[in-house]
DNA sequence: ATGGATGCAAAAGTTTTGCAAAGAA
DNA sequence: TTCTTTGCAAAACTTTTGCATCCAT
């Protein structure tokens, strides 16, 4: 999935921010690194294009956009954020411990467990974003031999 | 619920390991707090019965505790951990973004979307705690007027 | 030109580690 | 006595903040 960067630089100049390079440079490292990206790789990414982009911009840029609602924050194994593109729609990921692969996880999925729980206890989930850990299929495969 | 703290003694000394004043303060605490308590929250609580029990071992002891099985992980919100008490079968829990509150739900609600979740992506789901943020009733109530 | 954004560096907050001393078994 | 565990303090990390300067609009 690629960024609408016209769409994207229009919503932030007409709330009156402005469209920076470092934005740009930080978005398109999210989208190239297909999201689920720590603040930490981003820096990692960013600096071998541009060196003097510093790590408070990363931090800074990153809660910005998500502030904007153009990113959204996943969780990452051992209590870590990771960020990607806002979608659309709520979608979640399956994580494995194993091979560090992520699946996209329809919201489909979830709905009826959003359903029971709000019939059930009254209570609205309001995450956007559900990371499950666990086994992918490989290597439970391998595990089993 | 309370633990049984002969029963996890008894346990540790099996596995060779020793039952120390602190680490019995420190599984005190955790259940008088109710479980979801952070490395924090432990430390400041163990601090005013034990004023010398130093934070290091209040982080080594959770992680042991929690690689004997004897605690577990759980998600707070801002990336933080907490932990709590282990019970035989998996539990999780809502907690309100609003009020803080804390239900716990059973592994029964959860169960189906991990079928669903095994059948659609062979993928098998290994977290024993998973925490859903939202409104709870109360707050939905109060925010809807 | 104007005010939002950046870079640098220092600070703040959290978790880990080394090592000598203490103490559970 | 033996070997695990603790306390202390320093180190390692991650994230935030202050402020002068820069630059998108």
């Amino acid at each position: 999935m690629s960024h609408n960067m016209v769409a994207i630089a229009g919503r932030l100049r007409e709330a009156g921010y402005r469209v920076t390079p470092q934005r740009q440079l930080i978005l398109d490292s999210i989208c190239a690194q297909g999201g689920h990206v720590t603040p930490e790789a981003v820096y990692e990414h960013v600096r071998t294009i541009a060196p003097t982009l510093s790590q408070a911009t990363v931090y800074r840029t990153l809660h910005f956009l998500t502030e904007q609602g153009i990113l959204t924050i996943t969780q990452v194994d051992g209590g870590r954020f990771g960020y990607e593109l806002a979608g659309p729609e709520p979608h979640h990921h399956l994580v494995c411990r194993a091979c560090q692969a992520s699946i996209e996880l329809s919201h489909a999925t979830l709905r009826p467990l959003y359903h029971a729980i709000e019939a059930q206890h009254d209570f609205a989930i309001d995450m956007n974003h559900v990371t499950f850990f666990g086994l992918c299929a490989d290597c439970r495969h391998v595990a089993r031999r």
